[in-house]
DNA sequence: TTACAATAGTTGTATCTACAAGTATTGTGC
DNA sequence: GCACAATACTTGTAGATACAACTATTGTAA
């Protein structure tokens, strides 16, 4: 009998988990530090700033950031003036986060930043490369969602 | 003047935290309730399993868990009798962590569900394609950390 | 229209996390 | 070998997070 083996420098989840870590912590410390901005702070407003304003729920989605969570911290930004947060016209439950000027003058400053990142992460890399990589992230992430919404079906 | 775009589903970054976010999530619910166990233990004793006994500096760095919450972590996995922690013999300032029977036992069992988790998150990927990826991830890691002590060297 | 289910968001609470400051041990230069 | 720096780990404390339970609003089916 053979014992379970695993090979963490080629196991998926931990090369992804390491890569993740690694890039949020350096660029929270250099880059939204200065700002006051808080990792989850950060992602709440480029998913703004890339989309458009959201309900909550939708940008607790698109965030992967759970919605208690979500709400608190919306409110947080809220009195840092980054973001406002409305009643929607059309249903009063709902709520509809927006960048405010303040907020997206701090976006504005700190996407050139993000592709730096983005940059050097990438660096030595091929752009076929890059490029592969990219794509299986967005079918590795589609693959889960997919495993997850049907798992959520059958119970 | 052109404005600084953020395009999300484009942005490296992004794509890997919601990958590592999913794949914890549903692996957190569905493998790792059942022991007790945390996606954060997990990673621990995955890393053991895969290295061998580790000094909680080591394991830290092995796992990108900040150290004083790695001694936490490591308590409480003491108390729940998956790991040991011993004052190492050459120098007793340090700790060595190691996967007691039990623990081992769990991941024993884990690994299999991890492994086809892995196969979940690939599916519909060329071989070919997975390969890139992890040799992209594993270069971005390299990157990252290169960048992160180059930047400590100098200050 | 009225009841009931579903959706959107908030809040209570326990737990987890991280920074900073602490203790203890080991290494190093004089 | 003695002072001082560096390393390894722990703990105090404040803040962040997640689950569950709650309120409020909207959808739906009889």
């Amino acid at each position: 009998m053979t014992t379970a083996k695993l090979n963490l420098d080629n196991y998926l989840p931990y090369l992804v988990n390491r890569v993740g870590t690694s890039i949020a912590e350096q660029f929270g410390a250099e880059a939204l530090a200065p700002y006051g901005l808080s990792i989850a702070m950060w992602r709440v407003m480029a998913v703004l700033a890339s989309t458009g304003a959201q309900r909550q729920i939708d940008l607790a989605a698109l965030t992967s950031i759970e919605v208690s969570t979500l709400s608190r911290i919306v409110t947080r930004m809220v009195r840092m003036g980054v973001v406002s947060r409305t009643r929607s016209t059309s249903s009063t439950r709902e709520v509809v986060v927006k960048l405010t000027a303040k907020g997206n003058g701090q976006v504005e400053r700190l996407i050139p930043i993000a592709h730096d990142y983005e940059s050097v992460a990438t660096a030595g890399l091929p752009a076929d490369d890059v490029a592969v990589l990219k794509r299986c992230l967005r079918r590795v992430y589609a693959n889960m969602r997919n495993r997850q919404v049907t798992a959520v079906a059958a119970a």
